[in-house]
DNA sequence: TTCTGTGAATAGGTTCACAGCT
DNA sequence: AGCTGTGAACCTATTCACAGAA
């Protein structure tokens, strides 16, 4: 398949939930300029993001509201559900948990591990928090494509490896520093420090 | 100032994490070649953002650590501290709270706001979480230039346009929601389903 | 010799503008 | 008339490649 940027992907999500507002409200069709202005880009960028995938507009009419919305799930991956598994039951590990748009989306976390003695064993939205050593067996016998790590940036890196070598696939990473992984994984970082400190650039540079 | 983009303030920050490890280490001298392994990118790419801010390195020897951090502390305009205000004492608002990254590079949250008469006046890492109809007049007399907002997607916009109203310039959002600010006020919005769809996107287009 | 600093070349993403359906 | 789909033009970011300082 031909190499989609990222920022078209994200796009695709953003308008992927303008159009399920759409049709919460029984609308049958939305143009590139409607998803655009709710998007805040451009409606010639609408319709470039959806062309590398299709043709899936009416000229003079729009898009079809619930096709439009198949479409993208489908091109995101998103007719299926997900088994996620969190590594790292602090107090962000705490925050996912709970998180509402994930299961939303069809992403459902299915195991938290730690390694702190105090967190094994505690009840997290009805999953029992389990020691971080049982994380390749666990895997061998329930598979998961994706997993949320949320450990110190210490043990990121070795609970990635080990994630890895497990047959995971696509990680969230929250810990602060890049991680290593082979060409064949995926990994997304967000680093919430970081995001701070762009603000605090363009407070400084104005 | 000439316009710098946004991925290359990123990877600033980057850089600066490696160079106060190198520091603490120690370390007086480093290489664009070895800070570009560390971030994952190029020593081309390292030398090109540092020089749009000047020539701070050595020919044939590196960067002088110490220096380099300086100044690129400086650039990111973190040698001041800031004042942050959080708003929405949810999970998301508990965890970055307690965000230990955040007081390390000077950003300090000043104050919780929140509409639950339940969370109300409790407290949180030594913060008495506040009525949010407070949010105005404390701003007025203790302005703050960064905000965080975590609260439900319904009430983002409409805090925003409050803390903007009292003057906050920068604002780091949680909401799965794109916010309306005027031109002077930065956003930055952090949504982390839409993080796990790309990754899904990833699985599903291999 | 080593490694920086930087124009020039390349690649990639966004916007333009218009032909072509409905 | 209205709105899509898309090549072409434009703009921005990254990589190359090399002159020049230590």
């Amino acid at each position: 398949m031909r190499k989609i940027s990222d920022s078209t992907v994200r796009r695709l999500s953003v308008y992927l939930r303008f159009l399920e507002q759409a049709n919460a409200q029984g609308r049958s069709t939305i143009s590139s300029g409607e998803l655009a202005r709710l998007g805040g880009t451009t409606s010639a960028q609408v319709r470039k993001d959806l062309s590398f995938f299709g043709s899936f507009g009416k000229r003079g009419l729009g898009y079809a509201v619930p096709e439009l919305t198949r479409r993208i799930r489908d091109i995101l991956g998103l007719e299926r559900g997900y088994r996620v598994v969190l590594v790292g039951a602090g107090r962000m590990g705490g925050a996912l948990v709970q998180y509402h748009g994930f299961r939303q989306r069809g992403f459902h976390i299915t195991a938290i591990y730690d390694q702190d003695a105090r967190k094994i064993g505690s009840r997290w939205n009805g999953l029992v928090v389990r020691d971080v050593k049982h994380l390749e067996s666990d895997l061998k016998k329930d598979p998961s494509d994706i997993a949320i790590v949320a450990t110190p940036a210490e043990s990121a890196q070795q609970v990635v490896d080990r994630l890895v070598r497990s047959g995971v696939k696509a990680i969230l990473n929250f810990a602060p520093v890049p991680l290593n992984v082979p060409p064949d994984v995926e990994v997304k970082t967000v680093n919430m420090a970081l995001e701070l400190e762009t603000l605090s650039y363009s407070l400084a540079n104005r």
